[in-house]
DNA sequence: TATTGTTATACTCTATAACTATA
DNA sequence: TATAGTTATAGAGTATAACAATA
């Protein structure tokens, strides 16, 4: 394709690289990363802080160290979203019964309504960024990323 | 899980969130990342680095803007990441011969022998990454990626 | 002694705007 | 008028170390 020295435009795709796992999934994720956090951008949310909203809204009461091991963030980054989201009034820091160190993170009645809305529009966004794929396909994908993500 | 009010150690891998392609998506390629810029690191690069010196490796003459567009980032990050690959001896930016703006970028003797190395510790830690998956999974992963991640 | 949350710091990554030289 | 490379800068994101309160 370059052996007569000439530049390509667009030749690159037939690059190694492009055959590559980690730059395919790279490239997937910066994609999906970018939709998610302009799906989220209208309720004040990002996908990290819409993640640790996410832990809190059904019935788990975790601490931050729950988030921080479940998100793999570390817990001075946990501080800072916990931070942003409470600034909001979407979460509160509560007292653990049974751990006086610890903080129990528990969304707010304004916070259970913000993700109700908000997950539609990041399930949307989603479906759009997956719309190459059929519902077979992408749940195929999901479980495949599942075994990769949670080899633990 | 945690509807008796006691904050869970792990309960949440059964959080609504656990079911999110986004977020399997972002898991996945965190680890991704991780292991590859270890693995990378012993040759003084990084995936980030280390995609820019494969794309000038096999005969290909991308300009920096060329590189800009396949690996989605901005020119001013190309800048950067050339500077470098130049420092190091690992490539070389020569004038493009049919349009005096452009720099073309070629990998140097030098860069073409830390890539053939770095590419095989890669390509390992890759492998020990998805060791869940076999052969067949890894292929028809990487098809599925490929599809999301080339929409264009 | 070890752990939870916190603060502080630094380093990478990412995004943006402006400038120059060419086209 | 638009494009390639560059510079500068500011904002995220990430990683690390240290500290007070508690286990």
């Amino acid at each position: 394709m370059a052996t007569d020295g000439t530049a390509p435009s667009d030749g690159l795709a037939s690059v190694s690289l492009a055959a590559d796992l980690s730059f395919l999934m790279a490239r997937a994720n910066a994609l999906s990363l970018a939709a998610g956090n302009a799906a989220l951008r209208p309720f004040g949310l990002s996908v990290r802080s819409f993640s640790v909203l996410a832990l809190t809204v059904d019935g788990h009461r975790p601490t931050q160290r729950d988030l921080a091991t479940f998100l793999r963030l570390d817990p001075s980054q946990v501080v800072a979203l916990v931070d942003g989201l409470q600034q909001r009034g979407f979460v509160e820091r509560r007292p653990d019964p049974n751990d006086r160190r610890a903080n129990v993170v528990v969304a707010t009645g304004e916070g259970r309504g913000v993700y109700s809305s908000a997950v539609v529009a990041a399930r949307a966004a989603e479906r759009e960024l997956h719309s190459a794929l059929d519902p077979a396909e992408r749940e195929q994908l999901a479980a495949l990323l599942r075994r990769v993500a949670f080899v633990d």
